[in-house]
DNA sequence: TCAACGTCTTGACAACTGTCCAGAGGACCG
DNA sequence: CGGTCCTCTGGACAGTTGTCAAGACGTTGA
């Protein structure tokens, strides 16, 4: 029988589960931290137990990989919405910056996570592969903003896609520090710093 | 008797050892980042045992507190020489991005230390005080070579010392990531970033 | 009803962690 | 020489870690 309940096949409903886990694990490191996040206060916060994990998932470094998998597919096109509506060059860089801002507000965790990930990285080679990849991803993903941008001014980019995703990531990145800490002007300097920035990105 | 090995009082003795073992600890947790650096491992490369950190140190924290204020007083002023030789502004913005490219060269593992020790101040409050402390003072740095190179170059900076500093250490971040993981051409694209960044940063 | 299977729990394991401490070793001073 | 202090060692501790395996549970199919 085919009810809505069991209308999934064995194979569909383990990937289910492994993606239930490691979206549970996900809220779990982006409080913790990736050096204190351990297995068993990962799967306290789920509803499972901890041997489960190793039923799902090979390792801890398997379940770590797929959680920042997981994580890329949430963020990866957060800003198209802003890209797609813009109608001026400065409409945009107001659009982008408030997105910024309220990215901080709604997933300071996730973004901690992020940028502890991304320092594992220099240290194991494991993390490298996936991390890159959502590296590069973002880079995209800012890529599009200010080809857009320049679009919209009339003018080209004076920068290339790294240097540019480099300086961007790191003004957020300062950002979230200062949020984190307490900082209250954090959010308000960096709505101001990304409209400032924006347009020395052009010739 | 006051020879040259005893002239030091057991004060300044003291004080020597601890920075002797805070070096140590420095590049092991250079090597092996926060999360894996144990208090054994880190006696293990020093020429003590593991049970001395506790006579110098009250806490693993302390030990680690302590290490990052010494690092602090290798890197504050590693620019101040490009900044006091400059004789133009072109000149000045090439010594600053091969001296950029020198320090990823001569020390990679101490800069991914430090951005894995900035990735857990936004988890654990306790570094928050130190790590801070450094930050501002890269801040002041940065902003020491974009002042004297607006200076040269007869122009105003578009930008803060904030924003100037998220910049500048964002693109750095990301050619240290690129050559941390083997991308051959990381250190080159640092160079070429860096020189045209910084005339963006003039109104 | 019984057997087989996929799922999950529970407890165990060896290794490792930070911390503490009893005491050895040596330098110094009376 | 004897005593006192500072320095440092090595072992022990309680707790935590990742990993694994034996078995319980519930569903399915014959």
């Amino acid at each position: 029988m085919t009810t809505a309940a069991t209308r999934r096949t064995p194979a569909e409903k383990h990937e289910e589960r492994r993606r239930a886990l490691a979206a549970s694990a996900l809220t779990t490191l982006g409080e913790l931290g990736y050096a204190r996040a351990s297995l068993r206060e990962i799967a306290k916060s789920s509803e499972f137990s901890h041997g489960v994990v190793h039923y799902y998932f090979h390792d801890k470094l398997d379940l770590i990989v797929s959680c920042v998998r997981q994580y890329k597919a949430t963020c990866v096109h957060r800003y198209d919405g802003v890209v797609d509506d813009a109608a001026s060059a400065d409409g945009l860089a107001a659009a982008f910056a408030d997105a910024l801002v309220r990215t901080i507000l709604d997933e300071a965790p996730m973004h901690r996570l992020w940028y502890d990930l991304r320092a594992q990285t220099m240290f194991t080679a494991e993390l490298r592969e996936a991390v890159l990849a959502i590296d590069a991803t973002l880079e995209e993903m800012v890529w599009r903003v200010v080809a857009r941008y320049a679009d919209l001014a009339g003018a080209a980019p004076a920068l290339g896609p790294r240097a540019a995703y480099g300086l961007l990531d790191g003004v957020f990145q300062q950002a979230l520090l200062g949020h984190l800490v307490g900082r209250d002007d954090a959010l308000v300097d960096l709505d101001a710093e990304v409209r400032r920035v924006l347009p020395t990105l052009l010739v």
